[in-house]
DNA sequence: AGAAAAATGTAACAATTGTTACAAATCAAA
DNA sequence: TTTGATTTGTAACAATTGTTACATTTTTCT
């Protein structure tokens, strides 16, 4: 393990908080392996078992999705520091949902699951952060299906709207991603995001500017958001 | 803790594989407090912080969410032994998504969340557990965002047909859950559904008799889960 | 600043899904 | 087995969303 990989995987959400030196003492008790992929090729197989921590240390990789009828269908894409399917390695049956494939050159360090719990057991930093990781995951699912499930387009704009409220606190918003990325989100075509805005600004519910949202009627948003 | 109780607990997929001994043994290193609760009273807040594992003795909560209109919306029924948000114990903003309320006369374990840390510490088996237990839940919900994006409800019956097929390994389908539970899990109305199996049934895509499914053409069924 | 690319606004029409209502079938308990 | 409750099938119509296409605006890069 190059001195670059240990500085990179110090900045691993699952080794935040070590040192590089404890990281690399931590890592050799444990045992590892360090494995080098060119571009292209697949690390993981979509249904394989998922028995080691994959964690990238240089380059990316996507998860990727054959569907049945063969299109290909990108999920994620992943650089370092970050880990691949943190929740699939203790799930019952822990398959990769995906193929994993190397966009660029990328290394990629693995430890035997059974490994990594000997990890978690030893320190108390590491499994606080890999339950962290895992459960924040979660609460980001959960959440992205409280939306999906709200009856219509409005209601769940103005869920969305009430929620960016209240982290910004602040009535006047300010969104960072697109109305296409939003749309993606929010599981709905584009023009009917925009659609639906439009209503909603006529309404004098919202104004907008740009990437900015003012929010002109709480009381109402919140009746929409049913 | 009652004899009782610790059987219970046994239960409990957190303690799976350990014996009523080891359990009360770690159940004193560790320390927790049991809360008793009459019905319809409020166990934990909507937005309080949640910094205890809590398991259910006896008795039954539910999670509630009221939202901005007033109505109230039951997210789901928690009976003994089940933990109550393990997913949200370890969360950045480990807030309670919604409130937990008693639903009839009932006890609940507490365990600080520092000192559930430790637990999960000096217990391998408890600590697998409780990782599975999350990532099961985790992977319940990409699977079921999976099937929220298709894009109609054709794709999404036969998405979830052929996963079905999967698991049972049989083009003879055995469902579980009514088509109204099934409208809730795909996110529509259930007279859609209804409308939406009988076209497939109309292209002889599949046949149905009662809760019994049967698959009549795999390759049109995969090609309409794209 | 200017050009190219990306994102947004909007419209017409098609397709899908929701709503409501009621009948028929199935299931569960007495 | 019969009754009552739940589940399922179906239809007409309303409402919502998707699709496509193109103009316009904004952003990004040189």
């Amino acid at each position: 393990m190059t001195s670059q990989h240990l500085s990179t995987l110090s900045n691993s959400p699952i080794f935040r908080g070590l040192s590089t030196d404890e990281l690399a003492k931590s890592l050799q008790e444990v045992g590892y392996q360090v494995k080098h992929f060119p571009p292209k090729v697949i690390v993981a197989e979509q249904g394989s078992a998922c028995n080691f921590l994959m964690l990238i240390l240089s380059g990316s990789v996507q998860g990727q999705m054959i569907d049945y009828s063969g299109k290909l269908i990108v999920i994620e894409e992943l650089v370092a520091p970050m880990p691949v399917a943190p929740a699939f390695l203790y799930a019952d049956r822990n398959e990769f949902p995906v193929n994993v494939v190397a966009t660029s050159e990328c290394c990629i360090l693995f430890i035997a699951k059974s490994n990594f719990t000997a990890l978690l057991q030893g320190h108390a930093a590491i499994l606080q952060n890999y339950l962290t990781i895992i459960s924040n995951r979660s609460k980001f699912l959960s959440n992205k299906i409280m939306f999906l499930n709200f009856k219509n387009l409005k209601s769940k704009i103005a869920a969305f709207l009430l929620q960016k409220q209240h982290e910004q606190q602040s009535l006047q918003l300010r969104l960072t991603e697109t109305q296409q990325d939003l749309a993606d989100y929010l599981g709905v075509a584009r023009p009917s995001l925009a659609r639906v805005l439009k209503e909603m600004k006529d309404e004098q519910l919202i104004e907008i500017q740009g990437k900015t949202v003012v929010l002109l009627n709480l009381a109402k948003l919140k009746q929409e958001a049913l």
